[in-house]
DNA sequence: TATGAATGAGCGTTCATTCAT
DNA sequence: CATGAATGAACGCTCATTCAT
């Protein structure tokens, strides 16, 4: 019943260097605008005229306007996975949960410090329709060969992994939004640490 | 920099029950084709169309597209609200931290569980600049009351508890809008009370 | 080509006095809007809500929009008309032209100053196919009779009589429009004769 | 209280001949349809639909309706000035005052030939917030200049010129709109001349 | 390749007027 | 009669996208 997904690869790989320029300006103006005016007044003739090109140059790089924000979001998601990929690698090494949690939940603010505005436009701005979520499967798995070890008493630790995601992805993007600021303070990571320590070691239940 | 926020009072009000049909095929209308289709599709003639009402009929009650929505949020909130409240007041009567929690979540659990698919739409569809952000802060002040009690080395339980409803919420919702079924499961809630349980009741930190 | 303008009689008598306030509120707030807001924003349900009376009510005593201005104008003609009608009664006892003239003109200066705000809005802000013009030719004939015996050298005084009357009137408003204050003083209607006065009493053309 | 005049300034200018085409049919459309239809029924479609182009090629060379007719009325005035102006550097070289009148009405009439229905609509049709008033200071200032030798017993010649102007004015435009083929006629000058002549030459007045 | 010009489809909104109670 | 409710027809204007140099 929703509109199908419109194709957004883009139209053509920039090979000059003056296209790359092009593009990069196109996608940068369709950032500003996101950012400080919203999705709604984010137009193809607007993207345009701020990036200082054509129209028709535009429609040369991207088949419409859903594939410039989809390559925004690209280059976004680019910019930040990096940082919780190589969280990942570091974390077996570690030798406590709070220690691995530590490391976790820095990884994921430091990703929101990267372009605080950006991010909270993509998320908070952009239809679901042309929004790109990213499949944490993969993230899911490793986080939870790594976590095994110091979870107990979760019945069900891959579904537990995906809520605690869920959760500090939530408070974080929700300190992002209305005062970037926290993201600075060492006790906000521990907040969050906190949150999934005592989820993770969760005391026993206690019997009926 | 931001649009500023369209004035979303209704017009006037339908004194007859005739009219009050009216207002409310378009406020149902309305909250179809925002499920279904999303913001970018709810146009004013297609919610007049699917209400079987005039275009002008619509406009004598909601001077704009805007009040269209905000009405059917007002209408949801009405609604969901009251879940919630009833919650806060048992809640002192509580023996412990589990079963205080237990009540709470059931609430917000309950309270998606009333229009799921509005629900979703409203939080996800609408670009923020229409969306009715809830003032939390009573509820906050009322739950630091009442969980005071069991909060354990939280060095700032105000805080803990804005953080604790944004994660219970977030993976609430997330829930709710990849797969609703999971909402009756009492596992579900489970897993949500215990996230909030190690939360609050957490261990001393270890000195280092 | 012109659009064929409409029928304005009133669309019935108000014979009861209820009625006849009706009519009165109405053709107030018309004027009101009209002065204050010009012709493109006089709507009928502004009307009817500015005269707190319901629009059906307004349609009950008017045919169409149009009426109302029509009838508005019939009003500010019945206000305004006297001063000339008297003025012409009297003219034949005038001594001298220039007497003769200083009765006109201030007459006419008079009838402007009745209320000019909406004179000023009936001629400047209604358009052409609304406007009621008034038809002259009796006045035209009445004055030629009384000023012949003034008129030197004047070849078609008929023609002479409608110029005059049409360059006074042009100046009499323009000052209205202007600085309606400027009526109020002697000098001005000594300017608006000396034009007439001139005009009529003018010199033998000197031969070429 | 009035609505604030819009901005009228062209939104873009037309670099190809192709698009100069298509703004000359836009205004010459909207005159067609102010001059045979009047203002109310000059809309944006109805002139795109005349002047055979798209609608959405009118909004990208006129920001709004008004702006149409801002440049029907600058293109007109463009028209016309000239000859007035013309008519003001020749006026000193006239010998008598009824001389340099002939010329300056002759002038005035003969701009009122170009484009009768045009100058008609325009000054009749145009509601005054869209109508371009022409400062006439100037040329009140050169006028009073050129006519001070002649001008006997004007107790202030700048206010006479100016009420002048408006009387030669309105006899003009009425004529232009009742009756164009009158304008052609040399006596038709001759009587607006002698308005003037006996108003600026005028006798003393006879002592009370 | 880059640019100026063009456009179909549609959107939010208003208004004069009529219907139904 | 008076009122609340309703409506068809349009209007001003925008936008994503394509055409033509």
């Amino acid at each position: 019943m929703r509109a199908a997904r419109k194709a957004t690869e883009p139209r053509k790989l920039p090979r000059q260097q003056r296209s790359q320029l092009t593009v990069d300006a196109i996608t940068q103006a369709a950032a500003y605008i996101l950012v400080n005016f919203g999705w709604e007044r984010l137009t193809t003739n607007a993207v345009a005229e701020r990036a200082g090109v054509n129209i028709s140059s535009l429609y040369q790089y991207f088949p419409n306007k859903e594939a410039i924000v989809a390559e925004l979001q690209r280059r976004h998601i680019l910019q930040t996975q990096s940082k919780l990929a190589q969280a990942l690698v570091q974390l077996p090494a570690q030798r406590t949960l709070r220690e691995a949690l530590v490391l976790l939940v820095q990884a994921m603010v430091d990703e929101h410090r990267i372009a605080p505005a950006v991010h909270r436009a993509i998320v908070d701005e952009l239809p679901r329709s042309v929004r790109c979520e990213i499949d944490n499967e993969d993230r899911v798995e490793q986080l939870r060969k790594a976590l095994e070890p110091y979870a107990r008493h979760v019945p069900d630790l891959r579904v537990a992994i995906r809520i605690g995601l869920v959760a500090a992805h939530a408070v974080i993007h929700e300190a992002t939004s209305h005062d970037p600021a926290v993201l600075e303070r060492p006790q906000f990571v521990d907040e969050v640490v906190a949150l999934l320590y005592g989820y993770l070691r969760r005391p026993r239940l206690a019997a009926p």
